[in-house]
DNA sequence: GATATAGTTGACAGGTAAGTCAGGTTACAT
DNA sequence: ATGTAACCTGACTTACCTGTCAACTATATC
């Protein structure tokens, strides 16, 4: 039986030194996730969502929580970058999991709740555009930070960051730079 | 592993994040239906009570109980398979979701908790086989029953049902086969 | 720099659900 | 048949909810 990892108001407001009825309004507001209990209300938070929210607004993670923001999810096939970028991410302090079918990663950004997910635009059989357009047109995954792997020749790169990417590497280039922009992401 | 039908207060408790104290008053509140046994008086939830009560108030459902629901989740694109279908289904008490999309359906599936998945095999693009085997390799999905929608001269029909598929329906066929298949794996 | 305005946060109080503890008893596994 | 873990009840404590209001902050305007 898995034990879910849930916050009460009072002590997500104790984290981040305000006051319960300030994580009230976040979350009437929608912009932090929550769930009631039928008695009084109360509200329950995940952890995950929580986390994420934090990393949102550039506030502290405490570091028991801190494991919830290191998750990383690479949709991805090629070889060469689940190998080389799966190595580099760990090499920065990421948990990382591997997809390379869509249906995969897409149980697994919902099951796992990844901080960030970095997603190869050159995968066949895969929109990427779709993708990014359905996570971010859902509130449960505005937490996600999504990198783009654009081929070389990329002419669409804007295109990608207005869809919603909040960061893009080239194919061609270096994994450290895919993960020192993965570690920018996750603010860590 | 014996199947759960009913849970003590003490299970429904660790579930949802709470004290027992606390499940047994939303059940003297008549909030959750339970019923008591005769010694010490003992309260005994029937899975699919407690679930329709996760589900009445937004909380999240635990992966392993997911399968005391109705609802459904289809993967397909076909308008006819999808409208048909959502119809017949709909017909035998089932809530029907449905996705074109694989990623999508990923999320929905990790998301929702349907109890059933059909799978239409003749989706462009999409590799049934590997969706099965994920499914079928992972706990969490372990009671997810899994409905295939094969071709009709598909020779294949035996690997569905050896890669994990519960059960198997023709394309061609008739949409009650459909419904009264899934309402069958719907009651195991 | 001073002032006005809108939006956000903190404080307080009254009500009530949720958590805790102790003592007793049953359900269940062996 | 027996031992133990888990559940029950009742009383008590803690902490969350709602509503309201005052104080603070940021921004715009003069």
């Amino acid at each position: 039986m898995n034990e879910l990892h849930v916050l009460t108001t009072g002590e997500a407001a104790r984290y981040c030194g305000v006051n319960f009825r300030t994580v009230i309004r976040w979350i009437e507001r929608g912009q932090l996730k929550a769930y009631k209990l039928p008695g009084r209300g109360d509200h329950r938070i995940c952890v995950e969502d929580f986390v994420g929210f934090l990393r949102d607004n550039a506030m502290p993670v405490p570091n028991e929580l801190a494991a919830a923001s290191r998750k990383v999810l690479m949709l991805a096939s090629d070889p060469e970058l689940t190998a080389g970028g799966r190595q580099a991410l760990q090499q920065v302090g990421c948990e990382v999991d591997v997809a390379s079918d869509s249906f995969i990663a897409g149980t697994l950004i919902a099951g796992c709740k990844p901080a960030l997910l970095v997603l190869d635009a050159n995968l066949a059989g895969v929109n990427g555009f779709q993708i990014l357009d359905h996570l971010r047109s859902r509130s449960e995954y505005a937490n996600v930070r999504i990198l783009v792997v654009a081929p070389a020749g990329e002419r669409d790169q804007q295109r990608w960051l207005d869809g919603g990417a909040d960061a893009l590497v080239l194919q061609a280039g270096d994994r450290t730079e895919l993960s020192a922009k993965a570690k920018l992401l996750l603010e860590m």
